[in-house]
DNA sequence: CCATATATTTACCAAATAGTTAAACTATGT
DNA sequence: ACATAGTTTAACTATTTGGTAAATATATGG
């Protein structure tokens, strides 16, 4: 365990998650995942004795970096509309960190559903605390009626396509201009926030 | 130019797309494809010189069928939020009918970008008439101003989200109830549609 | 019925790629 | 000086996989 040993190990998982998340797991290959990290492909092996351990291990970090951390919102003495704008700003923040991880996430999930489940409940992803905001919110009669499960699903949406669809919005309604998409971005965490609340406000 | 002749090149493009489609153009394998066409891999070189050509061939039409159709809206004599229904639901449908098209048509351009520009302005999507409609919007007064780039974001992102994640939301909202989801999905089309309404109506 | 083109199959090749093995070299700590 | 772990080099194995050539079957037109 001296220092050198887990500087390449980071090294290495640094370059697998590059890889991995511009590839896939179908297209990315030991040697450039090698190459990326300086070092040779046994060197690979003699870390991660295969593309599937090297896989899982970082996949389990991305996946659990894609679920919003809503945990302690349920909790939280904050307005409903404070805890939209929270999720929103905070999961926009992660996403222009991570733009290709929601990508990544979905593509892999499906590619290979059989884990999906004891992955969540090996994370803190338990649908006992959904339950507790749903009710919550219901409960709160200063907002109009909604079905939680509809809310989650358009907030997240307007979140994320925006970087997933990016190469075809940035084409479409930016020809192309990098500087312009990115400014984009960041105003999107007003613009739903603002669009949640109109669209829920009594 | 024999029926049986089309009729093969009818089951080998079907097969192709649904193995493209599920495993990408990487975690596709050309045996599946001739298995899945009752044929064999000779005979689908035959046909379609090389995998290249033959993703090629099923990929154009799967990206027209992801680009909504909004060409005849900016003429159509309907209000605003008529349009808004017409293409929620249109679009809706066209995801019950094709789930999976939206995450393999995004993973696949991020996967080879170069192609797009090109792919776009062969087919019908030139940005003019989107200039069209997005004026056509900010001169109606009957609704709250929006940066039609925003909305459209907000639309199809809350439209295409519920597909793109349906193993991940069908767990964590449904406890793997597949019928229970698909209700679900055909709820999005009112949910959307009233959710955009009651955000920009004044 | 024959000849020719087209469709389809069988068997195979060549390249890519994950993974292995063994030998040598380096640095570090004891 | 010795042992241990980290690292490289280089070759090798085994398998997968896209692609091909030749043989065979099937249709089609004269």
């Amino acid at each position: 365990m001296t220092e050198i040993q887990l500087d390449t190990e980071k090294r290495i998982l640094l370059a697998a998650k590059n890889v991995f998340v511009r590839k896939g797991f179908d297209g990315a290959r030991m040697q450039e995942i090698a190459d990326e990290a300086g070092i040779n492909k046994a060197l690979l092996h003699y870390y991660f004795r295969s593309k599937d351990k090297l896989f899982e291990a970082i996949f389990i970090e991305a996946f659990s970096g894609f679920i919003p951390k809503i945990a302690g919102l349920a909790i939280a003495e904050t307005t409903f509309f404070e805890k939209v704008e929270l999720i929103v700003h905070s999961y926009i923040d992660m996403l222009v960190a991570n733009p290709h991880l929601p990508l990544f996430v979905l593509h892999e999930i499906q590619r290979n559903p059989e884990n999906l489940v004891k992955m969540m409940s090996s994370m803190g992803v338990n649908p006992v605390l959904l339950g507790q905001i749903m009710s919550g919110i219901s409960k709160d009669d200063s907002i109009r009626t909604i079905d939680f499960k509809h809310l989650l699903a358009n907030i997240l949406g307007m979140c994320i396509f925006p970087f997933i669809a990016r190469p075809i919005l940035q084409s479409l309604l930016f020809n192309q201009n990098k500087e312009e998409y990115d400014k984009y971005l960041i105003e999107r965490k007003k613009i739903i926030t603002e669009f949640v609340y109109n669209s829920l406000k009594l």
